[in-house]
DNA sequence: CTGCCTGCTCTTGTATACAAGTAGACTTGT
DNA sequence: ACAAGTCTACTTGTATACAAGAGCAGGCAG
């Protein structure tokens, strides 16, 4: 339900395209889109290229000025720590629902999940990929599929900082034990715990990023 | 910082009165909306009108048909629950933050703004009012403009559904008591509490939407 | 030298014309 | 009578042409 499924239309391929090059910051935070120029780029005319534009200001993936120009977001410090509460609070609250739906099949797939993940666990650049894969699960379960579509949203934003919030061995480590944690109060059953633990989980990645990120100085250099 | 400062161009006025109709449920959930007409009834052409449509779908206040067509969502009593959730995780989050953050200020506005409620908890067509003014004060306290952000939206699906979630005097008078608490909790400066307050307290409206409902009959008659 | 005014260029916003694909109705054959 | 195929009307998606407004440069006056 969060993708709709693409309509091969031009306006969802530069909608992608466009996308794309915003969360890599190929595009640069504090640039400035010009429509006939970025038209012609992609081979395409000003109408899908609005469209796009468009879906993506609603995104807040870009930003219009007051005066009506459009460009790419600047990255804001303030707005990771933001971010990150806001997953905190989707995900206690799918945590929470999992903990009421979860069936004995749904609980031995989250283990699978998590055996998978302490196997890989040294490996950084699968770190997010193994959370992520957890985590969706969980949302499967917790089938609340608002919630599923605002973290999808959120998460979207957040890629913008990945370059700035590296994770440590250690912290890798931690946030095994947590899911370990997490998935042990799934399957008890516990909802209030296990919404507990998912705040406090995502709370700590918060605060080990803004640790990250004032040690090897501001987003914006 | 949510509703960007209307620019008059006419995408901007369409927007308003599409969402407008459809909040209304003016547009009926499950009607279609065809352009040229729609556009001839605006008068306004075609391009402007599809901005705002695009705009009202990626809000999921319109829906897009795998074939290309793009109708009203249709209620169901399954996303309302959902968007109850949603809405209780994110009152949570802003009721913690706002915790941490407040003034003695601030908890006098509140007391103020409770108040106030109080004087007026009699009259149905001010409840919504009376909520909403003491949560936005919370949300500016809090100071999380994603979270604010996000609930604006969450609240914007709501309204579809306000006919059918009325409120009895009961449930006026339990709000205006998780008020006071919540207050109380925020002025004692305990989070946790603050925070598990807002979350049952609007759980609980969800509940009684969801009884409401089930004893009126389906949300689609 | 500085401040203001004027004109130009380039931007965005809107309208319209065109193309392609789809749903539905009608006809035709069995 | 029913099923299948075709044709038509209308839909959405895209391109382009046009208008209005903002920003900027350059010149002119004080």
């Amino acid at each position: 339900m969060p993708e709709q499924i693409a309509r091969n239309t031009g306006a969802h391929v530069v909608y992608a395209e466009l996308k794309r090059r915003i969360l890599t910051l190929e595009l640069k935070p504090g640039e400035r889109i010009y429509e006939p120029a970025m038209a012609a780029e992609l081979q395409i005319s000003r109408t899908p290229l609005r469209e796009a534009i468009r879906r993506l200001i609603s995104e807040s993936l870009l930003e219009q000025q007051p005066t009506g120009g459009v460009l790419v977001p600047d990255l804001d410090e303030v707005v990771i720590s933001e971010l990150y509460e806001v997953r905190a609070a989707l995900e206690s609250l799918m945590a929470r629902n999992a903990c009421l739906k979860a069936t004995a099949a749904d609980i031995e797939a989250l283990e699978r999940i998590l055996a998978r993940n302490a196997a890989l666990v040294e490996f950084a650049d699968d770190a997010m990929q193994q959370g992520m894969a957890l985590h969706a699960q969980i949302a499967g379960i917790a089938g609340n599929s608002w919630a599923h579509r605002v973290h999808s949203q959120v998460s979207s934003q957040m890629e913008r900082y990945r370059h700035f919030t590296n994770s440590t061995q250690d912290r890798r480590d931690a946030a095994l034990a947590q899911h370990r944690i997490l998935v042990a109060a799934v399957a008890a059953g516990n909802p209030d715990e296990a919404a507990a633990i998912a705040f406090e989980h995502v709370i700590a990645a918060r605060d080990a990023s803004l640790r990250a990120i004032t040690r090897n100085g501001p987003v914006t250099p």
